[in-house]
DNA sequence: TTTGGTTTGTACTCGCAGTACAACATACGA
DNA sequence: TCGTATGTTGTACTGCGAGTACAAACCAAA
């Protein structure tokens, strides 16, 4: 349980795809051990079972997760530009990594369980964009909304899901091409909305009379 | 197998709590006949075990939400209300149904699996939004933008995402007042976006020198 | 009353998570 | 060199709970 050494730990991710695939359920810890190379006991002598050997990993994931939106959204940029920069970011891990996140959609249910997982994934996922709405009234970047929390967790929820399924359609070819194109249209959507007014980026062209 | 008695399954619901609070690993079929007043027995007679259990309630969910949202979308006003109207049919509808929403998160891997319950869900989520935003940009209420797929994807999100962490709050003591809630917020999200040039819907006023 | 579907209790099988433990390896001092 | 501590692994076992088997009711209709 303590410190799981490195080689083991590298071994474990052998059994992201096997999770992702059948989920935990469908996936016996003697697949596991046989997918990984680490024998059952010596699983059991690290780990607490099977729900540990997910939150090892997903754990693994967020937090991958949460520092590359950290990073993203530490710039000296104003609000608007961070955010789009912490969406680049999001996407782009879980891009990188389609089988974990595949477990992770898999077994959400489980992962809000996890008292720790819980906790992990909203400091990687949503508290950052909280945080950035906020910066963005200030600064003048991003508008006041009326109810910034519920508004924060729609977009959590635009970018995530966006990654989730993505990772879903099963790994691409090229994974970055992929996070680019889909975080444009994130923040495309997020920054400007759906509705007919001129949006304001530039890099647009819908003039058809 | 086929056409559960409508009793029998007016008493299903009954588990819907028990599997949202524990997940159907955590909930054993005995436990289900006990909240349910259904003899185990009689379970195992019409249905195909624990998933099929799951897979009944989901399935009523989501036909549910297919509906009241298929209502919303075919009313003859421009696509950009009929978004609105969407949006607020859903929430309304997940709102209503908190138990049945958590136990949807807690077994969307195990739903995705199962292949009925992954087609429920996309014709009850994402495909209205898909065609809605093709209408839009038909009769000119929505924007034309770079990626229809992947925005639609991201709009799922947005709204399915609120209504589940709504859900999974807990019950609310007013479903209604905070689907509208919820509503506005991802409407004034995907409709005018985040970014500070003036909204267009009227009801905002952030005019601070 | 017979027939055919349901309902339910009881008792069973069986797969698999988790445990126990003994044998072995390795390492680091003394 | 031994001893002690810490990891590694095989093997055999326990226990829980899903699913099954089945027989005995039950309840229409015909």
């Amino acid at each position: 349980m303590r410190k799981l050494p490195a080689k083991l730990a590298s071994q474990l991710y052998g059994a992201a795809e096997l999770i992702a695939e059948r989920g935990l359920d469908g996936t016996k810890i003697e697949d596991i051990a046989e997918a990984t190379g680490i024998p059952k006991a010596t699983i059991y002598y690290h780990l607490d079972g099977k729900n540990a050997v997910l939150e090892f990993l997903l754990t693994d994931l967020l937090e991958m997760i949460a520092g590359a939106v950290g990073v993203a959204v530490s710039s000296a940029e104003d609000a608007r530009t961070r955010l789009e920069a912490a969406v680049a970011a999001q996407l782009g891990v879980m891009l990188e990594h389609p089988f974990l996140c595949r477990a992770l959609v898999g077994d959400l249910g489980r992962a809000t369980r996890l008292p720790d997982l819980a906790v992990a994934l909203r400091s990687a996922f949503y508290e950052p964009i909280e945080k950035l709405l906020a910066d963005g009234v200030a600064d003048g970047s991003l508008r006041q909304v009326a109810d910034p929390g519920a508004v924060a967790l729609s977009v959590f929820g635009a970018i995530t899901v966006a990654g989730l399924s993505a990772a879903v359609e099963g790994p691409s070819a090229d994974p970055s091409a992929d996070a680019a194109r889909f975080s444009a249209a994130v923040s495309e959507l997020i920054l400007d909305g759906l509705a007919t007014p001129r949006p304001r980026g530039g890099h647009e062209s819908d003039d058809r009379p």
